[in-house]
DNA sequence: CTAGTTTTGGAATATTCGTTCCATAATTGG
DNA sequence: CCAATTATGGAACGAATATTCCAAAACTAG
């Protein structure tokens, strides 16, 4: 090796998938990933080859956000609460927060798992994370007597997750002052659980 | 006037409808849209402005498709069986089909709801519309003794419309030998209203 | 039939796209 | 300290972008 680089990667990869994260993929050009990252363009195409390789790559660090709230789902007290905790902050980021930039592996799902196979099956990784995590905590619930165990923790983990999903879509639309709606939606989804 | 328009404008939504459906707004160029269509660039801006005024259109357009889901939801026999039929419908369409375009309102909720809240609004009345068909046929249901009045159809409905949304979600990466395991997320949903 | 108006469709525009290239700078092993 | 090697960052590329323009065609009202 003749000269290290003078990149944090770490830092680089963050800015990337913010970039993306807010404007997806092709709503982000060139010009903004090197406005992003502060590199040239050349250093940029020399390191990740490719626009595609580089949102690939900013994907796979995002796992580190399900993996997140795999821990937050791991802490101590009751699973339903814990439960409602992941969800309620749902919400409260996709909705309240100005942002309105969702979840990079839902809005990577409906942009671009129909056409770019690699991606589809980067997002399943994504959400296997959490889905398992949700399906330990079920376990750890059922274990408790606090969840009903007439269905097995893998598909009601499924059950959750697909009701996660669809508040990252409502939330996209809904007006934050009635974000009560949404929690709403929350009650029935655990309530479903006992 | 002095001459009528050649063209058919209700084709022409469509087939503009159906490629911003297919590859979303961004990836969709103004001359894949004259492809669509047949018609001159000339024509095409003449008649609708620009490219955001042509996708709002062909939004607009797509309430169609809610309407005829809601007219599905009042046909005659058991409002679950109904509710399943609409659920078991969209898994179908986005898992089974090659297409995998999903919905047009859920793929607009996440690419352009938290940028341009015409679009927003548009999308939200599109949910809304499908939205109501469900809380019509939940109090049939609750009616006939067939769902439970424990919480008032207005939620119930927000909770099944939030499992819809969610699937579309999910039928994106699903592949479709998996199918089953979404027809178990539709079995608990519905398992919830009883 | 004609004058007036609108549509048509393709040429033309300036800008932006993703990507490549390259001279320069920086670093390391010998 | 001297090659050899790699990173750097901005210039340069052709293709594609959204939009505008306009001469010709087509229709209608009178």
């Amino acid at each position: 090796m003749a000269r290290p680089r003078e990149f944090d990667e770490a830092c680089v990869l963050d800015a990337v998938m913010e970039t993306f994260w807010r404007t997806g993929f092709e709503g982000t050009s060139a010009q903004a990933l090197v406005d992003a990252t502060g590199l040239g363009r050349g250093s940029l195409y020399a390191a990740y080859a490719s626009k595609t390789g580089l949102f690939e790559q900013a994907l796979r660090r995002y796992q580190r956000r399900a993996q997140d709230h795999v821990d937050q789902l791991r802490q101590p007290g009751s699973p339903l609460a814990r439960l409602r905790d992941l969800m309620e902050g749902i919400v409260e980021a996709d909705c309240a927060g100005s942002d309105r930039r969702g979840c990079l592996a839902t809005n990577s799902a409906i942009e671009m798992s129909g056409r770019d196979p690699h991606v589809a099956e980067l997002v399943r990784d994504n959400f296997s994370i959490l889905i398992r995590g949700i399906a330990e905590t079920i376990r750890r619930g059922q274990d408790a007597g606090e969840i009903r165990d007439t269905a097995d923790a893998e598909t009601l983990a499924l059950f959750v997750f697909n009701a996660v999903q669809g508040l990252r879509v409502l939330a996209k639309t809904t007006p934050a002052q009635d974000r009560a709606t949404l929690i709403a939606v929350i009650d029935q989804t655990l309530a479903a659980l006992r």
